[in-house]
DNA sequence: CTATGGCACGGATT
DNA sequence: AATCCGTGCCATAG
């Protein structure tokens, strides 16, 4: 099939030298997928995938020291260089409030309305509740404090309802055990209890796990390992790989981590997908871009299989083995791959943009997909799906879609809203019209309306009276 | 009569 | 091929 061969080499950069049979149907569901399915895919392929495993610790791609954050401090201290410096890193860790998110949400009306939380729940456990039970449920959620965990005890929520407490102990463990699982739970220890039971029926669990929270809560808080050790009668060791057990699969507050899962699934918003930041040590220094990577650490081929294979003496079972080697090879090159070209059209955009990225919306300057595409060597559909629901946040901490940079009037409405903003007597469309072409736009006044309308400024007439404002 | 919003068309972009 | 965006035309409100 020579078209596949020449796809290939399109996406990969790579030659069109003979490739396995297998390998080539790989190679292209790999490639088929948009980049979020690729790291869905990069899930499933570690649980089932042997030979491929992730680094635990995090390297300085430039200085290769293990490193407790992104990016090096050290090396980012050194580096020099005029254009904008570009990081893989791992998944970001940083989360925002829904405060920051709301106020960000507001001043975007471009975008779906988030879920909320209440909602959320409820429409898992609507399907398989009564009526009733429902309005048990909905009272239930608007019961919850921010962490996701229930402000009063079932008893009042049952005597307000006048329904019964078995019935409203009934809903309450139904919601507990729906997504955010733990949420409605009265406290932390019943939360991490409930997680804990949901793990062990899906058979991953941990010895003392369950002991560890109901019997040694205090001295767990204290990470005081030693007593619990002596008292259990096990080993140091073992407690501190319980308590690891319990922090890696545990979430404490139900809500949060419902916001940090959802912002996994949907890529949206409280997670970016690229930081940019000054150089805190050169304020004007090149700007420092983080792109975060599913791979967080480094997704490698495990060198212990690789080794392990090469003793196998059953032909059959080393070919199996192999071709687990290989395919953990291929994913590991097509993750590289897309992080990569990711890095890349980062770079650009940021090497572009830096006037709109330390500055306002004004300063946005007027570029397509196509450009980048033509310049940087890549398919115009690899800078669409790269550039397709990812968020970015800038130094002044907002955090804005990454299709925003492609956005052809985004400077123009800014003019608009400072025109309109000076004003000191009500401006028609028509004269906004007109001013534009001071600052450089032509528009016609239809356009204007419409900017305006999405600008949420109303109509002249409407406006007339208003005082100018005082700055 | 003037300013504005709805609708729909065509060209650009994805 | 599908979608987005700017614009012209026309109806309506004040």
């Amino acid at each position: 099939m020579p078209t596949i061969i020449t796809k290939i080499g399109q996406y990969q950069g790579a030659s069109t030298k003979q490739m396995p049979a297998a390998h080539l149907t790989r190679t292209m569901q790999l490639l088929e997928k948009t980049c979020n399915e690729l790291d869905t895919e990069l899930a499933n392929e570690i649980s089932e995938n042997p030979a491929l495993e992730m680094a635990e610790e995090c390297r300085c791609p430039d200085c290769k020291q293990i490193i407790p954050s992104y990016p090096c401090q050290v090396c980012l201290n050194r580096l020099n260089g005029s254009g904008p410096i570009v990081y893989v890193a791992p998944r970001s860790t940083k989360t925002y409030s829904n405060e920051e998110y709301d106020e960000y949400y507001s001043t975007d009306n471009k975008l779906k309305d988030p879920e909320t939380l209440s909602e959320h729940i409820l429409k898992q456990v609507a399907p398989s509740v009564s009526s009733n039970e429902r309005k048990i449920a909905e009272h239930v959620l608007a019961r919850l404090n921010e962490h996701g965990f229930l402000i009063d005890h079932p008893a009042e929520i049952a005597s307000y309802l006048r329904v019964s407490l078995d019935k409203t102990k009934n809903v309450i463990e139904i919601i507990k055990r729906v997504d955010p699982i733990g949420v409605a739970s009265q406290d932390v220890m019943e939360c991490l209890l409930i997680q804990l039971d949901m793990l062990e029926q899906d058979g991953k669990t941990h010895p003392l796990a369950h002991n560890l929270l109901t019997k040694y809560w205090e001295q767990l808080g204290k990470r005081d390992f030693k007593t619990i050790a002596r008292k259990c009668n096990v080993s140091v060791q073992t407690v501190r790989s319980a308590a690891q057990f319990i922090k890696r699969n545990l979430s404490p507050y139900p809500a949060q981590s419902h916001w940090n899962n959802a912002a996994n699934a949907t890529g949206r918003y409280f997670r970016p997908d690229v930081e940019v930041m000054k150089n805190p040590h050169k304020q004007d220094g090149p700007l420092v871009v983080q792109v975060f990577s599913a791979a967080q650490g480094w997704l490698r081929v495990s060198s212990s299989v690789r080794t392990m294979v090469n003793k196998i003496e059953d032909p059959e079972k080393k070919d199996e083995w192999s071709a687990y080697l290989e395919r953990a090879a291929l994913f590991v090159k097509c993750m590289r791959q897309r992080d990569n070209a990711m890095k890349r059209i980062v770079k650009l955009i940021v090497k572009r943009q830096p006037q709109f990225i330390l500055g306002t919306d004004k300063d946005l300057i007027p570029m397509t997909r196509a450009e980048l595409a033509i310049e940087l060597e890549l398919h115009e559909s690899t800078i669409s799906r790269a550039v397709a629901n990812k968020t970015i946040a800038l130094p002044n901490g907002r955090i804005i879609p990454l299709s925003t940079f492609f956005d052809r009037s985004l400077a123009i409405r800014a003019a608009v809203q400072t025109i309109i903003d000076d004003e000191t007597t009500a401006m028609t469309d028509e004269q906004v019209a007109h001013r534009l072409v001071d600052h450089g736009y032509k528009v016609a006044r239809r356009t204007v309306a419409k900017y305006r309308s999405m600008l949420g400024i109303l109509p002249a007439n409407l406006r007339a009276r208003q005082i100018p404002r005082a700055v």
